[in-house]
DNA sequence: CCCTTTCCCGAACAATCTGTTCAGGAACGG
DNA sequence: CCGTTCCTGAACAGATTGTTCGGGAAAGGG
């Protein structure tokens, strides 16, 4: 295992594995790509890329980490519940190459899962103000269904051409939850 | 290719194999279930699964082909906007064993797909009465997104201990989406 | 009950992929 | 400049996939 900081050739390979692993994910998808795939289009030896990854599924984890800073930092706080809805698909428009492949129907379920993690930890932060006085419905069942809500958007927008804005599939989204979320956090408020 | 209908041994033969998948994806989950797994839990030669199906996929569509027929059958016309829901999850429930491995974290992203057009079509049925008079927001998109979170809703409680009972699943879906689906479809009476 | 059709068997095989090992050469950083 | 660390690449054992083929066995119609 490669000290990663300190040299330079290690994170030229590190990088070299990973850029291929994307690249070739948006041309067979992830389940269609091999280990000796990754191994050639990074041009590096066979016994390298096992000496910094020990799985397919762990180049694919370091980058899904990578991608989730990015996310964290960029998330600015909107107006009301659901106010990271736009950014999110705006972000998911711009990194869109990157981005599309992962959630796709080809990105695999191991993608799917570590998304749907990151989303819920955004979800429950943008939630927990409102849950205070709503003990009727268990936050962790409203989280995981807003989640599931936003990655089923999400996963057709990625799939399917782009015919909706950022703007439009937030819309969607609000729209459907909004009401009810509402009614679940705020019964008495209203 | 064999024929189906006809002949015992055929019969005998698929359903040894599809009982030995299902089997397995109880033990080790879709993706860890080799062919030659199959094969040694069926009990049969080699040659023989491939005359019958081409893939290991090949062999869960089928199986999934027969649970939504079988959903299909079990629909009754509920109450309102989403009332096949509380049957969804009474469905679940009984069949668990099976179900929730399909549903589960470990059932792989293929059968996810499936159930997901499974449901699409049970949603859409459902609120094409009300969607006559709503051109806001795409059909499809509220399809997608009421999917999603059934979805997410049934994975997590196939994943986790059945602490939640499936009247408040189907409660907690209810509350979640109905409001905004009322103000979606009938903008105008209500 | 018989006989033709149809299916099953299972070993053998080529092809692919995985993950490991190791000795020698190359690049790195201090 | 020099010791440390990394990369190489071939070679390998093991697993998996999907195909082929010559019997042998079961099925079901007549």
């Amino acid at each position: 295992m490669p000290d990663v900081a300190a040299d330079r050739r290690v994170r030229r390979t590190r990088a070299a594995i990973q850029r291929a692993l994307l690249t070739l994910m948006a041309e067979k998808g992830y389940e269609a790509v091999t280990a000796t795939d990754i191994i050639e289009r990074a041009d590096i030896g066979r016994s390298t890329f096992y000496t910094h990854f020990s799985d397919k599924q762990h180049v694919l984890y370091d980058s899904l980490d990578d991608l989730g800073d990015f996310l964290r930092d960029q998330r600015p706080g909107h107006d009301g519940v659901l106010g990271f809805g736009l950014a999110l698909f705006e972000h998911v428009d711009e990194q869109r190459d990157l981005v599309r492949v992962l959630l796709g129907r080809r990105g695999g379920h191991v993608v799917q899962d570590r998304v749907a993690h990151l989303l819920a930890e955004l979800v429950r932060e943008d939630l927990a103000p409102l849950a205070a006085a709503a003990p009727d419905v268990p936050l962790d069942l409203v989280v995981t269904g807003v989640v599931g809500t936003y990655l089923a958007l999400l996963r057709t927008w990625a799939d399917s051409g782009t015919t909706w804005t950022p703007a439009e599939m937030d819309d969607a989204a609000r729209r459907l939850l909004a009401p009810g979320l509402a009614a679940l956090l705020a019964p008495v408020t209203a």
